[in-house]
DNA sequence: CGCCTCCTTGAAGTGCCTCAAATAATGTGG
DNA sequence: CCACATTATTTGAGGCACTTCAAGGAGGCG
């Protein structure tokens, strides 16, 4: 009964109810208490009342890769936060151009909507898990949880935070600049929640960071090959690279003169 | 006593406390009386109990244009909500690129922080008045308001789906879509403060455009004209735009095809 | 009126894109 | 486990949208 998935109507598979054994399934009371993620919880440190008022509204779903958590347009009605694997969400335009606005790993939050409509549609980088919570039933918490609700702000910040500089980034930078920029914020986001720094895994495909960056494929991956030959990095395989001289990357990243 | 400035270390102008008339300036109990927001305002529809903590420690302060509000980096001390006048927010690369990341109108609210620092430059497009708080009071408040608390979070994930829109046009969008897009949302913000969705004044000159676009001032000049030319607007002079085909510059902003 | 700033227009350059193909990685059925 | 099919990534050549550099108008203000 794990990782069980539908074909939606277009043919793209949609993820379903899960139950399964690293902490994503047992719904209700027991759920949190097997949760692994630690201080990288938005639920982490919260009271004792509060906590659960939340647990007994959390769920979970697992993914495949390529699996839609939503479409945009969609209600919004869960919030979720990724316990293993990663999430890519993007917009899409008429003829097919797309952006990605977003990419999360373990302990981040996602699915926040000011409307009740999803901005943006929500797909699966890899296989892993997520737990989630009812957006209309966590909004009935808010009144009587003022920590929960305080850090549900505070992360809204932080999304809001990373938006000033990825617009500075699409805006502003080159495509080298770009990629040292990238290259160093997955890195970083690695070490938050305790992976290496260095080794670092890149699980999205050249096309998923391309549209993350505002730049083709091509450009994407003839970058890489430069910083290669300059010695900044080694790609031992498409998805792993090792970050030889970080402070150059970071000279780069920063437009260093 | 009203718009007084200050000249900062670096020679920028700062702004100081404000006196004045148009519900700006008095501080404490009677200000909010007189605000003028109406349902702008993103205080209205509050509690009589929650308001009465909102006034008590709401500020206010005048700008004239240029005027500076707070650095990058600098301690995030107030929320601000402006009552008229134009706000730009920018970020800078350390050789001088510059990439506005958001403009604020009337009834808008920005100045968040997730760390306590400001991660962007603020500074007055037009003269203006503008609303404060002092975020620290604010964050007491928070847990006795619910009501605020909700509608603070309300704003931000406005904000954020203002963010995942302009991440699209910034990443994939080309220089005619960019500038479609931008007038037709000036338009119907426009529209949204009680202003007319037609003759749309353009309070920002073409650098700040074009750094909010991610685009060099000639390419928005040029832009503008070829619009002219095609008969979407017309420019009676460069800070007013008449849209003459609405239709058709929704069509170009979609990238329709 | 003259100066300054902002905006517009022109001409040339370039960084990234598009189109095209080779190579590497991944998955699959026998 | 291998041969093959499929997909992802890399590499190459040429083109174009936007930028850069440069100069000419148009208001605004003392």
């Amino acid at each position: 009964m794990t990782g069980r998935v539908a074909l939606g109507i277009d043919g793209t598979r949609t993820i379903q109810e899960g139950r399964a054994r690293d902490g994503c399934g047992r719904e209700g009371n027991d759920a949190c208490l097997q949760c692994n993620l630690g201080d990288l919880a938005f639920c982490h440190g919260l009271p004792e009342g509060e906590l659960r008022g939340l647990m007994s509204i959390q769920g979970c779903v697992r993914t495949t890769p390529q699996d839609t958590l939503f479409n945009e347009g969609d209600r919004a009605t869960y919030l979720y936060s990724p316990l293993s694997g990663a999430v890519k969400i993007y917009k899409l335009m008429a003829d097919g151009r797309r952006q990605i606005t977003g990419f999360f790993f373990r302990g981040d939050l996602f699915g926040f909507s000011p409307n009740g409509l999803h901005g943006y549609t929500a797909e699966a980088v890899t296989a892993g898990s997520l737990c989630r919570f009812p957006a209309a039933k966590m909004e009935l918490l808010y009144p009587d949880s003022p920590v929960l609700a305080r850090e549900v702000l505070r992360r809204s910040m932080i999304k809001l935070a990373h938006f000033h500089e990825h617009t500075l980034l699409l805006g502003r930078k080159s495509a080298p600049e770009k990629l040292a920029s990238f290259l160093l914020t997955l890195s970083q986001r690695a070490v938050e929640r305790g992976d290496s720094a260095s080794p670092v895994l890149i699980p999205m495909g050249r096309s998923d960071v391309a549209d993350y960056l505002g730049l083709t494929i091509e450009t994407v991956s003839r970058t890489l090959t430069k910083f290669k030959a300059s010695g900044l990095l080694e790609l031992p395989n498409p998805s792993t690279v090792a970050l030889r001289d970080p402070a150059a990357l970071r000279r780069i990243a920063d437009g260093g003169i």
